[in-house]
RNA sequence: CGGGGCGUAGCGCAGGCUGGUAGCGCAUCGGUUUUGGGAACCGAGGGUCGGAGGUUCGAAUCCUCUCGCCCCGACCA
């Protein structure tokens, strides 16, 4: 009768979604999926985020995967000390120079100013250096291959839940060798376990190799990393590889005798992959209608709801119960959506929403005809299975989902992978276009400032191998020696 | 650190110009009927209007200061 709800009826649609369209605004869908799925919550300080229970099962999946994938490459956990004292942090030059603007400092314990203020890590290279300095005397004692799952702080200027936090999750591998060459062979070994990772559980696909000069960890010798490209064009760094050399050795004084009776620096790495993980699975699988979740890292695989009416407690909730006892048995994470208070069409919108990749209704027609109907969270493709081959059937559209995501990722970046062959053909892609662009580079940093000046774009990766097409720096002109990715970033 | 936006119920917002009982939708709670794609109706609870100061008989509203958050750019996993 009033204004108030003739207005409500005609936005009704508007309120159904409840989430911004992917393409309409990709940042406001990327928070309002977090949001409206539970994965994380905003706290009162900027920057901080709480990682919900949902949100961070698939942390949890994730986690409990790549730890497996380290100890069956001979890594041990172990855990350090959160407070770094300046004097550790200082050691190596370049590190501390490449962190100083975002480490957040202690000063004050109880009442008592600290002689020395301590660091909340920003990463752990400086006092796990100085433990191994202790731990390493001889050529026996290696290699260390040291991995620890923690949380460490950067004060970063601008911040987005799980690509970007003031504290995060992550997991730091520091390992020691007796030369570069096992250094580097350990950097490699785990870069491939990363992008196998990423490619067969997350359903991502990444460009790997090496990072430029300028784009390197601080204190490194060389980085590679890991690189997925996101629905809105840009490059995320979303796992890094570092052969350290002998910088931290020589910093740490971390020597050892080898067989020749000589006293020699140590060759070490780092690697780590962090909490972005999970805001790169969002935003590469996610749709309008919210969160997709690759199988293999999804808290929940399939969502059993039952068609509630008349009877149906007493018809159709025993009939799921047992379907879900044995989807439970069978391996399957799985959900019984038995809530009294919701219908199914606000249920199945709910679980599209949070992302699980298969429905599985069951009603009073489908006990009748012994069946169940399993939906597709990609397409909503429904089939029917009989009851007594939906152990097979789900396996089978669990995988095939998973293959899917993968494939759909893999063909949009193909779609929005570029070359450009001189400055012109690059700037046209950067003003025109999105995605990677693949050039020739001269390799001098000049060209590279040139290009994040004229298009805030870096270079991402240098390829492993050399594209002969790209005889020519596509800045300057002059013979190139690599070829390389370049892409705006996150 | 620059540019923009915003702080009013758990969430999303209106009200502000022109000062005078703090509202709407969603959510929540109780009830009845429903339930195969976000159900309907009836009823109820919930607020120091971001904070401080000022003007005024009276401030969510006007003035001053301040704090915080979000988005877009320069730096980083």
């Amino acid at each position: 009768m009033e204004k108030g709800t003739e207005k409500n009826q005609s936005e009704s649609s508007d309120f159904v979604k409840q989430i911004t369209k992917k393409s309409d605004d990709f940042s406001r869908w990327y928070v309002d999926v977090i949001k409206k799925a539970e994965l994380a919550d905003y706290s009162s300080m900027k920057g901080i985020m709480v990682i919900r229970p949902y949100g961070y099962e698939i942390w949890e999946l994730i986690r409990d995967q790549l730890d497996k994938m380290f100890k069956e490459t001979g890594h041990r956990n172990a855990y350090f000390p959160l407070f770094i004292p300046e004097s550790f942090l200082k050691k190596e030059a370049e590190h501390v120079e490449g962190f100083a603007p975002e480490v957040a400092w202690v000063t004050q314990g109880g009442h008592e100013e600290l002689e020395e203020k301590l660091a909340i890590r920003p990463t752990s290279e400086a006092i796990i250096c100085s433990f191994y300095a202790k731990w390493i005397n001889s050529w026996r004692d290696l290699p260390v291959l040291i991995n620890q799952w923690a949380n460490v702080v950067r004060w970063e200027k601008v911040t987005r839940p799980f690509l970007r936090t003031t504290e995060f999750l992550w997991q730091e591998g520091h390992t020691v060798h007796a030369t570069y060459e096992e250094a580097e062979e350990e950097t490699l070994r785990i870069l491939d376990i990363y992008t196998t990772f990423c490619e067969k559980y997350l359903a991502i696909p990444v460009i790997s190799g090496l990072k430029s000069q300028s784009e390197k960890f601080a204190g490194a010798l060389k980085t590679y990393c890991i690189e997925p490209l996101m629905p809105d064009g840009r490059a995320l760094q979303a796992g890094t590889s570092h052969n350290l050399g002998q910088n931290f050795a020589k910093a740490f004084n971390i020597r050892f005798e080898n067989q020749n009776q000589e006293l020699e620096y140590a060759w070490q790495t780092s690697w780590g992959v962090s909490t972005r993980l999970v805001g790169a699975v969002i935003m590469v699988h996610g749709d309008d209608s919210g969160l997709i979740l690759p199988p293999k890292v999804a808290p929940l695989q399939a969502v059993i709801v039952p068609i509630s009416r008349g009877n149906w407690k007493e018809t159709v909730l025993p009939e799921a119960q047992a379907l879900f006892q044995e989807l439970k048995k069978n391996g399957f994470r799985v959900y019984l959506d038995d809530r009294d208070t919701y219908t199914p069409g606000w249920k199945f919108a709910e679980w599209e929403m949070k992302g699980v990749p298969v429905r599985i209704e069951i009603g009073p027609k489908d006990i009748e005809n012994k069946q169940l109907v399993l939906v597709n969270r990609l397409n909503r493709d429904k089939c029917f299975v009989k009851r007594d081959e939906v152990t097979a059937a789900l396996e089978k559209l669990l995988e095939e989902i998973q293959q899917r995501l993968l494939e759909r990722a893999l063909d949009f970046r193909e779609k929005n992978t570029h070359e450009a062959f001189n400055y012109a053909e690059l700037m046209d892609v950067f003003d025109n276009r999105k995605g990677l662009v693949r050039a020739g580079w001269c390799e001098s940093n000049q060209c590279e400032i040139k290009i994040k000046d004229a298009a805030a774009a870096t270079i991402r990766v240098i390829q492993d191998k050399k594209d002969e097409r790209f005889k020519r720096c596509s800045v300057c002109g002059a013979e190139a020696k690599h070829t390389v990715l370049f892409a705006k970033s996150y």
